[in-house]
DNA sequence: AGCATTGTTCATCA
DNA sequence: ATGATGAACAATGC
C-alpha cells in the first residue's frame, strides 16, 4: 500500500533509472489507466525525455522535456519496473513506455486502481485539483506545531480519520496512521480537537520521525509493494501496531484489537491507548 | 460467494 | 456555506 515512504522510494528509483531516457514508443494494454483522452496522452509523451521526478504527498510527478508532466497515483498496488525492451508485458501491465536505450518502463497494477494524467508543466495544480488541496508534507520544516494546533482545534472527527485526510496533512495512509497513534498512546477515535497541546507535540514528532524512518527503510511491503528495482521494503519488520491484531502490545503486553474507524480497519492497544470522553 | 482491502471523490445531511 | 458522514468506485484474492 504505497503511502508517502513507498512513493518516495519509487521516486528515488525512477530518478536513478529513467531521467534522461527518451520515450520512443507507448503501448497501452489498459487505456483506462489514463484519466482523460488516452490518445492525447500517447502523442503528448512520445519523443520526450524524462527530465525530473518529483513527489507531492502520494502523487508522483514525472516531468518531461516537452512542457508536459505525468501525474501518477499508485493507489493500492500500482508499481513501476524497468525492463529490457523485449520483455513481455505481465498480466497486470497497464502501460509500457519504450525507451531509446533498449529498455522499457512498465506500469503494473494488480488492482487496476492507480491512475495517470498528462498535465502541462507548471499547471499540475490547476489540472489536478486534489494536488492543489493537499496539506503540508509531514516534515519538520513544513508540518509546524502551530499549524497542527490550528487544524486539530477545528475538527471533531476521530483523530485516525483526520490523519488520513490528505487535505490536512499529505502522505499518511492506514499503516502509518495506526503506527503513530500507537506510538503516541492516543485512542484512534479521540476527537481531533480533544487532543492536548502535549499530545499534539508528541503526535507531530512521531509522524515526522515515523515517515522518515519508513522512508529510510525503503517503505513497508505488506501485500505487494516493491520499488522500481523489484525490491521489497524493509519497514514491515518494524511495525508496532498495523497488522498485529491478536498479538501482544509491545509496550504493555495487552492483546491488540481491531475496530473500524470511519470504515477503515484500525489496530490498536486498548490498554495503552485509552479513550478520552 | 461475500467480504476485505485502500485512497479519493461525490452526494447528502445537519 | 461549512463540515461531517457514508457510499461509491476502481478490481482482485481468499
Amino acid at each position: 500500500m504505497p503511502e508517502l515512504p513507498e512513493v518516495e522510494t519509487v521516486r528515488r528509483g525512477l530518478e536513478k533509472l529513467i531521467v534522461g531516457s527518451k520515450i520512443t514508443d507507448v503501448q497501452l494494454p489498459y487505456p483506462k489507466v489514463i484519466t482523460g483522452d488516452s490518445q492525447q496522452f500517447v502523442t503528448g509523451v512520445l519523443n520526450a525525455e524524462f527530465e525530473k521526478i518529483s513527489r507531492r504527498g502520494k502523487y508522483l510527478l514525472l516531468q518531461l522535456s516537452n512542457q508536459h508532466t505525468i501525474v501518477s497515483h499508485l493507489r493500492m498496488e500500482g508499481q513501476y519496473s524497468v525492463e529490457p525492451s523485449d520483455t513481455e508485458p505481465y498480466k497486470h501491465t497497464e502501460i509500457i513506455f519504450g525507451l531509446s536505450d533498449n529498455r522499457a518502463l512498465f506500469y503494473n497494477d494488480t488492482r487496476r486502481f492507480g491512475r495517470m494524467i498528462l498535465t502541462t508543466t507548471g499547471f499540475e495544480m490547476t489540472e489536478v485539483p486534489s494536488l492543489a488541496k493537499l496539506g503540508p508534507e509531514p516534515t519538520e520544516e513544513q508540518l509546524t506545531l502551530s499549524y497542527m494546533k490550528t487544524i486539530f482545534a477545528k475538527s471533531k472527527r476521530p483523530v485516525k480519520t483526520f490523519l488520513l485526510d490528505q487535505t490536512q496533512i499529505a502522505g499518511i495512509g492506514n499503516i502509518y496512521a495506526d503506527e503513530v497513534l500507537w506510538q503516541s498512546k492516543i485512542h484512534p477515535k479521540t476527537p481531533a480537537s480533544m487532543l492536548s497541546d502535549v499530545e499534539l507535540i508528541v503526535l507531530r514528532e512521531n509522524i515526522i520521525t515515523e515517515i522518515k524512518r519508513a522512508t529510510d527503510h525503503h517503505g513497508t511491503t505488506v501485500h505487494s509493494f516493491s520499488n522500481v528495482f523489484g525490491e521489497v521494503g524493509k519497514f514491515q519488520n518494524e511495525l508496532e501496531a498495523y497488522g498485529r491484531v491478536g498479538e501482544s502490545c509491545l509496550r504493555c503486553g495487552a492483546t491488540m484489537i481491531k475496530i473500524k474507524v470511519g470504515q477503515r480497519g484500525t489496530t490498536f492497544c486498548p490498554v495503552c491507548q485509552v479513550e478520552k470522553k
